[in-house]
DNA sequence: CACATATACTGTACTAATCAAGTATATGAG
DNA sequence: CTCATATACTTGATTAGTACAGTATATGTG
């Protein structure tokens, strides 16, 4: 293998590994919690933003998802009373998407389900090796 | 974030950064020879069997997928002549998938494609950084 | 050998995502 | 102010994958 080549290793490798593990934690946070990984990674943006509120197209772009697949992904969610829709004063186009208590109570308790099968499919992973592996990842 | 939280990151940022380079990989292996990802795996898998041939059970395995997705993956491949079906004299429930000569040749192509644009992908991780990564990524 | 069980697909029904088109609202140029 | 263009969604049609059931063949045990 080239130099070259040694990037789209990479890719490869990091497109199977991410398969296998999303699978994983897929089942997992859907036996446990009833939601998938996709709407986890709404929840986890929506607790990290001011006011616990995104607009959908921020979502969208932050889980490189488009805005109808956003706005397919919240209906369930909704109807399930995880997150809530409120409009924006400033834009009327604008219907934020806000997580509701239930939500943030969900997402703490599939936080621990998230963290506790993560740390049991990377166990080969050393404490000292995951924070390499954690930085590599944040500089893609 | 505690200890533990340090794996659910690397899972929630392998989730992330898989999709976004994943997609970037879908756009131009299929805007430059027609097949996606998914397909230039399947391709890569049969260029290192032996005699270039695998069980679709076996493709299915190593790509993390189901066997009714293979069967529905190649059929179009095998439209287009990357592949052929093969029996096992051994077995009758087998049937083998082989690459054609145009499979080759197309699997040759997409790797350039493929690597270049994993490298224009990758270019905030330096070489050694990239060894590291590939290292840890086979570790999983 | 006969038969129960396992394996390798394949087909049907369903789900989750995409793209492209449509609707409503906002913004900027004249 | 008006109108062209841009933005934020939503919806319809399509696609790619899954699960589960069905078919054909193989294998192991009495």
């Amino acid at each position: 293998m080239n130099v070259e080549g040694k990037y789209g290793a990479i890719s490869k490798s990091l497109w199977l590994k991410s398969a296998v593990i999303s699978k994983h934690l897929d089942n997992s946070l859907g036996a446990i919690h009833g939601i998938g990984l996709a709407e986890y990674m709404v929840l986890l943006n929506l607790m990290k933003a001011p006011n616990h509120a995104l607009r959908r197209i921020d979502i969208a772009e932050s889980l490189a998802r488009t805005a109808s697949g956003i706005t397919r992904m919240l209906m369930p969610m909704e109807k399930i009373g995880l997150v809530s829709k409120e409009t924006n004063a400033r834009d009327a186009r604008v219907s934020l998407v806000k997580i509701t208590p239930a939500g943030e109570e969900l997402f703490r308790n599939a936080t621990v389900t998230l963290d506790a099968k993560s740390q049991s499919l990377l166990r080969n992973i050393d404490s000292e090796s995951a924070d390499t592996m954690l930085a590599l990842l944040h500089s893609i």
